[in-house]
DNA sequence: CGCCAATGGCTCGCAGACATACCTTTGGAG
DNA sequence: CTCCAAAGGTATGTCTGCGAGCCATTGGCG
């Protein structure tokens, strides 16, 4: 028997109670900007059936959330759960030993991504989408980029087409962000990011996965090596 | 509010109940040759423990490989569940919108964590590890070949130190496998993936990430267009 | 030969999650 | 101004899964 590989297929099969895990689904779509400060959940009901939960369970959920001052919930027709303007920062702690694992799976997925939808014919909407991402990450605020720059990286992995990637680019990004949350972000790493952005983009569009792979590398290493650079 | 990124995060919060969800691990672990056919599975006790269920639970989806024929168990100090020689084929249907999905997702994985480990200095225990891996599918029959083929691309995976990235792939080549049992398996095809095999992993020893992604990217495209050609 | 440790086999009560139904609030449509 | 659709808020009974404990079986050790 390889004792090795039965870490990882004999480990835990779900990470928490449905409780814990729809929390934490949320707050990533939070965090990362998919649903954005002043904008509106889907409702309890829809979420319900979306994340195959009871409605009981997504309202225990967003309550955790209210408490924690990320949405506030308005009732009525047209009413909802809204996203606020200022979100609390993370709590800080978390494992390092962990770290290596966050980064080499980010680095496997995302250069990854990069690679497959530059090698893929993309729509016009696609296109357009990945475009708008890129606008939006450049002409960010401080307070607002981890957001836009994670929708960024999420629209270059849905342009794979794959679902199932975008959701495990979402999650590596989410346990990368935790740990650089931790790590002040500067005017200058914002620029060359930037910099480097536009690089990855204009490799997907032209079709070019050799370089997107590359530009998306260069890019993550710099974070890496910021982080590694803080914590030890 | 991105659209189409909601998809992945707003995605079930578990894949099936606890039940359905151990016997899946298990199956996984058998599929893959974790546990070769003959070898015993870790106690009830203890898998209860690991998989983070109850042991109630175990048993059940014990019973359920039982019942279909992948285990038989023993009572007694040094009794256990062990695996049969036969075990089932898997059975066909599944849907197959999801290929690309699917192989994407494989590729992205693979090949990242055949890089990865490529860069990494890995200890002597590491590098025997991936020999004995190679020489063990090398000189594997025709029946045995998917086993000793997933045990050798697992091991791959732990060689990136990332446990993350070795349960991700670990669940990528399961979906894979569930398509390719769908197609023969022919002694050219086998020579073929040997010789890859070869390159891979010397690739790895020699510490050539670029090498080893890309002979790992010919090994898996392979099978892929060998699977697209069946199927389509 | 008898003990006993480790394994599978079994039962029962509790807590979490669920489905379902109904109530309350709100603001636009008619 | 009234109505009502759609949203959040609440309550209840059911069922799954869990924890914990005990029983039954087996084979090695003393």
């Amino acid at each position: 028997m390889v004792e090795h590989a039965q870490e990882a297929l004999f480990r835990p099969v779900r990470a928490g109670n449905a409780f814990e895990e729809t929390v934490e689904r949320l707050m990533q779509s939070i965090r990362l900007g998919v649903v954005a400060p002043g904008e509106r959940l889907p409702s309890e009901r829809e979420l319900a059936t979306r994340l195959g939960v009871s409605r009981v369970t997504v309202r225990e959920a967003i309550r955790t959330l209210q408490e924690n001052n990320y949405v506030e919930s308005r009732r009525g027709r047209y009413g909802g759960t809204f996203v606020n303007q200022e979100i609390p920062k993370s709590a800080p702690g978390k494992e390092f030993g962990d770290i290596h694992d966050a980064l080499t799976l980010r680095k496997v997925l995302e250069t990854g991504a990069a690679e497959a939808a530059a090698g893929r014919s993309l729509g016009p909407s696609e296109r357009r989408g990945l475009r708008t991402r890129l606008e939006e990450a450049s002409t960010a605020s401080l307070a607002e980029y981890r957001r836009k720059d994670s929708r960024l990286h999420l629209a270059i992995a849905e342009a794979t087409g794959s679902a199932s990637l975008t959701a495990a680019v979402a999650e590596a990004r989410m346990r990368a962000n935790e740990l650089l949350d931790h790590i002040p972000l500067l005017e200058p790493n914002l620029a060359h990011s930037n910099a480097q952005h536009e690089r990855i983009i204009t490799s997907i569009l032209d079709g070019d996965p050799a370089s997107a792979r590359q530009a998306m590398a260069e890019h993550l290493d710099g974070t890496a090596s910021l982080l590694r650079g803080f914590l030890v």
